[in-house]
DNA sequence: CTGAAAGCGCTTACAG
DNA sequence: CTGAAAGCGCTTACAG
């Protein structure tokens, strides 16, 4: 069995109790009597090595506990074997499931995720992909269109594929994995109609770098449109995701007189819509008799609070997993054709929506 | 100005129109007339560049659109930025929260976060460590103590500083900042006796791979014991974290004599109580008055939800922050000393709770 | 303050 | 099937 020493000596051989030092690659190779082309392949083309000569390889690995260097993988084969992913918050679970469904797929790949957290600040999306391509990502996962020009042509530039979650427009210019919000409010406002309801009214989240709630306004709106039914700015209301405002809000969109006010409250999402149901409790007022409301997204709580919420589902962990898997199709091939995958909703009725109260 | 051209021609320079190479530091440095230390050096230590050459790298880096690679430095400074995290599932706001403040406090500090989780099985954890020392994190947070051995035996020996996160236990063998779930327990039982409860019963999530649970559960038993209140088997039930399921079992154990039920649930979580409420009102039981019942995280909803739940609160973001800031301050120091941080849960009283009902 | 050059730990044509 | 050797894109003593 070959046994010469590598050529260059180093700290690793000092006489005893020297500072230790990383096991390399070329150590397994010395312990396996082997080169280091032979040890690197019986890590990543195991079939192309004789299996008496890999089996030698791995025990001197193992024997060694060596842990493989990324970095200099990643320099030597130009391929980092990362991907990232960005979402506005964590603190959404929305985002939270599509980010656990990426991990799971890209796991079982060898991929593994970086997450850039943008906080619904476009530039702050903009430096994580500039971090990101620093890292060497392979492939990007993006919730949501609302990101500056300048992201997506850094990532065209850079060759690196990409597609944006959670939203579906069909003339979007990305590769999209996600649900149509338009179209979804489109329906449930239509549900309503369909109920019987004429007086509608809004509580929405904020707008400014989502084009999501934007949609799901012009849903709601563009049914109504239809029907002849304006939505009269007074009785929509754009503010911060939070219960106690949504609460408020209700509170005050129902001041008028019972045969004048709104009938049909149309929530951006069930927080929104939870939050209302708690201002209407205050004014007695029960929800799926006295008048509806509708939230999106289908929170583990929607269905628990009572009356139960109707809202919208979103399978976010299958959006998730569709983004990871696609991803993994474009690396390397840079033909395709990759195409856009629309997910609908699943419309969810429940105690809080009903027939309209009689007049 | 010297503009010699690199020794090592490459395709970059090839006539025109040749498929278009990575631009690496070495082109920024012939732009810019510069040697290749001056460049790594106008980036990494900018002190000590003269002002005017530094502006010619800058602009020269931005001239062409370089974008470091991380690899490359990774390997010549044998420092990666990377630090990692490993939770047990991002579906658990309380962990999402402890990575959001982690990833802006490293962000700040120009490291990158590698997330991974362990969905609570151990072996995960331990090959998503194995994943993490491949791509040579500096450091590594980690949501409790209930891991194999070997993992922390694999970051002591490759000299990996770490932290325990969520769990604080005096006599744990890891630097810790979190709770004290037993200290906790006790502190939310004893509430319970000092307002008259003697008869109690707990709903418990699974213990299996999660050491918080059990301290929790010991909490409550220890604080009856020394009350002189043994908590019977038959009043203790462990099944999933699922709202259902802890109505079921709220139901069951209220399914005696008024005078001989439980007058005080003690929850293992916000969501298994609020499930146990759901059960309380299919009962006619009313609570507050007919009985009390507590929970831990104080979730949005906790305070939302009628009467409102008594819980405890975590500061969860200030784990995160902790925990990245003294990660970030162990980076290179092998010194020390390095202290634990106990964080005290805020007890938060609310209408779920009150004074054990007369009999 | 600046540069020439060695080297970080891998992979991969290329030759046998 | 295996090995010798060049090279990936940076940083950093070292010398000036």
């Amino acid at each position: 069995m070959t046994d010469s020493p590598s050529k260059k000596t180093r700290r690793l051989r000092e006489p005893n109790g020297g500072a230790r030092k990383t096991v390399r690659l070329e150590d397994v190779a010395v312990l396996a009597g082997v080169s280091t082309a032979t040890v690197s392949r019986s890590i990543n083309e195991p079939e192309k090595v004789n299996a008496e000569m890999r089996k030698r390889v791995l025990d001197a690995a193992a024997e060694l506990g060596w842990i493989p260097n990324a970095a200099g993988r990643a320099l030597a084969s130009n391929r980092t074997h990362i991907v990232g992913a960005i979402i506005p918050t964590l603190d959404a679970e929305i985002f939270a499931r599509q980010v656990s469904a990426m991990q799971s797929v890209f796991t079982r790949h060898g991929y593994t995720l970086f997450l850039g957290c943008s906080n619904y600040d476009p530039m702050a999306g903009y430096q994580q992909v500039r971090a990101m391509l620093t890292r060497g990502v392979e492939a990007l996962a993006i919730v949501g269109e609302d990101h500056p020009a300048e992201l997506f042509d850094l990532l065209k530039h850079h060759r690196v594929p990409y597609v944006v979650t959670y939203t579906y427009r069909l003339d979007s210019p990305h590769l999209c994995i996600g649900v149509d919000h338009r179209k979804a409010f489109r329906t449930m406002t239509r549900r309503l109609l369909e109920m019987g309801h004429r007086r509608f009214a809004a509580i929405f989240q904020p707008t400014e770098s989502n084009r999501r709630v934007v949609d799901r306004i012009h849903g709601v709106a563009d049914e109504l449109g239809d029907a002849g039914l304006p939505l009269p700015p007074e009785r929509l209301t754009i503010g911060p995701a939070d219960m106690d405002r949504a609460a408020r809000d209700f509170v005050e969109l129902m001041a008028g007189r019972p045969d004048e006010r709104p009938t049909a409250v149309v929530c951006g999402n069930d927080l929104l819509a939870i939050g209302a149901l708690n201002g209407a409790r205050d004014l007695g007022l029960v929800a799926g008799r006295d008048f509806s409301i509708t939230g999106f997204d289908d929170l583990a709580l929607a269905s628990r609070i009572p009356p139960g919420l109707t809202t919208q589902w979103v399978d976010n962990y299958r959006i998730g997993e569709l983004a990871a898997g696609k991803l993994m199709n474009m690396i390397g091939k840079s033909d395709g054709p990759f195409e856009s995958a629309e997910l609908v909703p699943e419309l969810r009725l429940r105690g809080s929506s009903g027939p309209a109260p009689s007049p």
